[in-house]
RNA sequence: GGACGAUUAGCUCAGUUGGUAGAGCAUUCGCUUGACGUGCGAAAGGUCAAAGGUUCAAGCCCUUUAUCGUCCACCA
């Protein structure tokens, strides 16, 4: 590396050049199976091809390409395949938006013009989101790359589509679908979104004929233009006799059957409801039981159509208001109630969602559903966490049919042909030019296209080539992992999972690692209206990549949501920095042998130290990282680096680099490589730049063998002992503090202590303690120039010289003294009981050592009380 | 109505098989120490939401409750 290391870590030095070098370096994976390397493959969540990265993308890439990196380094055959999706309704409405500032709609240009128009906005806003993925970092395959709307995926689209509909699992049929009348289309049960409204139950008299009065209770009062029956419930004794006459809608003047059913509540509203078929799921199902005629009255831009009478032309709330004024005008308004009720709104676009009957194409999903929930049962596919497969199992087991058909243009156009002259319906892989009935040439193909996630959900084996038989599939399906938020378990993750089962009858993923949405930092979603979103490039340009992937995954358990802020940021941008001058300590003070060779077996007792948390590191965050618990191991990495090998083995190492130790290079070096190697899959760029430091033969860390812990250097006795170590110098640092003792003053300490190890390490404490001298008995210290302290759990006592405040001594050793008292005293009781010696024994042990230990403190602080209350000074005085 | 999650230091959150509570930020005190002031040392701060239970031992397991949040279902 030519580049001379600088105080401060610039990011932006390094990031496009390390990015373009991996980019040209590890694309294009073998289609080849490598017989020494398995397979690893993630396909990447394609986001929509005309967005813009969130801070929901970035957490998601990161956590994949964190995976990614991690498997490539332990030497699977990694394929992370990137593409972007169509995103139907999205797309299509930023394009017609455009439209519309031009003046032109969707009509006046025409199917084929708009789908070039589309393509052309593809093509200009599509490569925005992949450069933006890009310089995230993220290490995926982008030779791989695709899109549901690519040559390939739209084939899938259609194999699946004619395959489903020849079993009769796709079907064509009049259902109350969910009308968006913003985005002019229908939409699936699952993009709807329900939230609570202050809306009213308005009380309506029906004249019965014959005489009588019912009183209905609705809060759609408009949809009464299309009521074609008052049902009740046939167990209701108020309306019994009135079952099977007939009542008449007010304003349209309808004659429309009284009828029962069990679906109307007796204590709610009125006990009365009028049924609309047309405008609400359950009316139409009470019009299928008692074969009601279903009255549309909408249009599908959410006006009242020609069945509404004088109201035609009226937006839905005129038309409310409308009615209710003309309903009190005719004495027909029988009472007004606030109720909280909760309205259906589109997912893209918020608008009111108009449940209409409309002929459309379904997915029939009771079938497809059960193998879906039993590949999960069986523990084929697992979630992580697992408590989401709950919410999978909730919404597989109480399915309904699939409105896949949307009425818009961008998108795959449904595969059903119709004969002008007959009528009849194809549904056929290649388009029909002839019909198979009459063969008439007159054949149109049906307008509506298929839904956005129809395509998502073959995206795992789309991909990979199928339906033809791929090299590709062949090594990299079944995938591993998905990795996605909560959000769109429904949408993608079960769809995923049934169309795989049916279609390639394997699961198409072993795990799905569900991670949060990422919210700001009062915690609330970060969206464009509440204007609170991050961008995540405004980050990346601040403090880098590394920084921006690290805040997104310290800290971070599965599942849970993540609050991003500037806070989380800059740790991690310090952190960075962090490094980048521990390895530049090193490099300016061990600028030639960089091999370092480690040699265990001539270690002193803090490079045992240092390795053996290093090995003891490396184990945990191997597992971590298998088990997905990623703000786990990033959290160890970092108090590793941080407090273990910068704060006290940097310190400990400046002590032998003056004295000349000769091991102290090899295990700087060593550390510091497997540290870079453990981080670089949440940090890639600082990590790859300072790798090639740290190395002569010029390859980059993505391709090194993942850390591996040395089973004969675990070193746990060693750890034990220079742990005491470092108790005793924070003592003594802490005595300093409490004494006020000038920091450039050096100390005499003295310590009390039987432990060999400490006896032996005087020159570390001293060092590291800044003090001038270390005995280790008590001798020569007058009461008035000493400062005890404790070591906490080590329990040693130390004594600092020259201490300046010179009132606290006593007091501080009665704290001291009924402190260590009261730890006697709870240990004492436990292991009074019997039963820790019988069920807990090396427990019951290692608190008879602390005892032990303790009572050898007490009568130390006491006997220094003593002294002190004769006056006197400790030991010999002088 | 059902399910799930959260409740731990002033703030934001970790805490993986039960063994004497941790981090970052903020606060206080002290440091221009030849890697880093994006830094170093020290300190203060918590009856782990409440009440029961299991256990020698509970932040962690069980039961109930409270508050907040999310998802699903839905009475028009």
């Amino acid at each position: 590396m030519d580049r001379a290391l600088s105080k401060r870590y610039d990011p932006q030095e390094v990031e496009n050049e390390w990015y373009k070098v991996w980019e040209k370096n590890f694309s294009g994976v073998s289609e080849e199976i490598n017989e020494k390397r398995r397979p690893y493959t993630i396909v990447m969540p394609p986001p929509n091809v005309t967005g813009r990265l969130h801070m929901g993308h970035a957490l998601d890439e990161t956590v994949q390409d964190v995976i990614i990196r991690f498997k490539r380094m332990r030497g699977f055959d990694v394929l992370w395949l990137p593409g972007t999706d169509h995103s139907a309704i999205a797309t299509e409405a930023k394009i017609v938006a455009q439209m519309r500032e031009e003046g032109i709609s969707k009509a006046q240009l025409g199917r084929e013009a708009f789908l070039k128009r589309a393509f052309e906005w593809k093509e200009n806003y599509g490569g925005q989101i992949v450069s933006q993925i890009k310089r995230l970092g993220c290490s995926c395959d982008w030779s791989k790359e695709r899109f549901t709307m690519d040559e390939g995926c739209s084939k899938a689209v259609i194999e699946v589509f004619v395959n489903l509909y020849g079993r009769g699992l796709i079907y064509k049929g009049e259902r109350t679908v969910n009308w968006c009348p913003k985005c002019k289309t229908s939409i699936s049960d699952a993009e709807v979104e329900y939230t609570e409204r202050d809306g009213y139950l308005w009380h309506i008299n029906y004249d019965v004929e014959g005489g009588g009065t019912l009183t209905i209770a609705t809060t759609r009062p408009e949809t009464m233009l299309g009521d074609t029956a008052v049902a009740v419930n046939g167990k209701d004794e108020r309306f019994k006799n009135l079952v099977g006459k007939t009542a008449i809608v007010p304003l349209v003047n309808r004659r429309v059957p009284i009828i029962a059913d069990d679906h109307v509540l007796m204590d709610f509203g009125t006990g009365v409801l009028k049924v609309t078929p047309a405008h609400d799921p359950n009316d139409f199902e009470i019009g299928l039981r008692h074969r009601l005629p279903s009255i549309n009255v909408m249009t599908q831009d959410g006006k009242i159509n020609e069945n509404g009478d004088k109201y035609r032309g009226l937006g839905l709330m005129e038309a409310r208001e409308a009615i209710l004024k003309d309903l009190e005008a005719f004495g027909k308004l029988a009472g007004t109630k606030p109720l909280k009720h909760n309205v259906g709104l589109c997912y893209r676009c918020g608008e009111t969602i108009e449940p209409m009957a409309l002929v459309q194409w379904f997915v029939r999903m009771k079938e497809l559903a059960k193998p879906a929930i039993d590949a999960v049962r069986k523990k084929e596919v697992e979630f992580v966490p697992e408590r989401f497969e709950k919410i999978y199992f909730n919404w597989l087991e109480n399915i309904k049919d699939w409105c896949i058909s949307r009425q818009l243009w961008w998108g795959h156009r449904i595969p059903a042909y119709y004969c002008a002259d007959c009528s009849h319906m194809m549904v056929a892989k290649e388009p029909m030019v002839s019909c198979q009935r009459c063969g008439s040439k007159k054949i149109k193909q049906d307008e509506d296209t298929l839904d956005t996630w129809f395509s998502s959900a073959l995206w795992p084996f789309s991909t990979l080539g199928w339906p033809e038989k791929t090299k590709m599939l062949d090594k990299f399906f079944p995938t591993q992992t998905l990795v996605t938020a909560y959000d769109i378990i429904f949408f993608w993750v079960a769809r995923m999972v049934f169309m795989s089962l049916d279609q390639m009858k394997v699961a198409p993923f072993k795990y799905v690692y569900i991670h949060g949405l990422v919210r700001d930092a009062q915690g609330r979603k970060m969206s464009k209206s509440l204007g609170n979103g991050v961008d995540p490039l405004s980050v990346i340009e601040r403090d880098g990549a590394d920084a921006l992937r690290m805040a997104l995954m310290i800290g971070v358990s599965p599942g849970s949501d993540v609050k991003f802020s500037d806070e989380k940021v800059l740790l991690a941008r310090n952190f960075t920095n962090k490094i980048w001058n521990a390895a530049r300590f090193i490099l300016m003070n061990v600028p030639e042998e960089l091999d370092g060779e480690l040699r265990v077996n001539e270690l002193e007792i803090a490079d045992k130290w240092v390795i053996g948390k290093l090995n003891h590191l490396i184990d945990e965050v191997s597992a971590n990282l298998d088990g997905f618990e990623f703000g786990i191991a990033l959290q160890k990495i970092y108090d590793f680096t941080w407090d273990v090998f910068c704060d006290w083995y940097i310190e400990i190492a400046k002590v032998k680099i003056k004295t000349q130790e000769p091991n102290v290079r090899g295990v700087l070096v060593f550390v510091m490589r497997n540290i870079l190697k453990l981080l670089h899959p949440f940090m890639p760029f600082v990590t790859e730049e300072l790798w090639q430091a740290f190395q002569s033969d010029g390859e980059s860390i993505m391709i090194q063998p993942w850390s591996e812990s040395d089973r004969g250097a675990m070193f746990e006795t060693e750890i034990a002992e220079f742990e005491k170590l470092v108790l005793v110098i924070r003592a003594i640092r802490s005595a300093r503090a409490e004494g006020k003792v000038p920091q450039n003053k050096k100390v005499k300490v003295y310590i009390l202590t039987e432990d060999e190890i400490i006896k032996n390490s005087g020159k570390l404490i001293m060092a590291l303690g800044f003090a001038e001298s270390v005995d280790f008995d008590v001798c020569g210290v007058k009461t008035d120039e000493m400062f005890a302290t404790n070591t906490g759990a080590a329990r040693i006592f130390v004594l600092v010289v020259d201490a300046v405040d010179k009132g606290k001594e006593r007091a501080r050793l009665v704290t001291m003294l009924e402190k260590y008292q009261k730890e006697h005293e709870v240990l004492e009781q436990r292991l009074a009981k019997k039963e820790i010696w019988e069920k807990a024994p090396n427990v019951a042990a290692k608190y008879k050592v602390e005892m032990e230990e303790l009572t050898r403190c007490i009568a130390n602080v006491e006997e220094s009380l003593q002294q002190i209350a004769e006056g006197g000074g400790l030991g010999d005085g002088d």
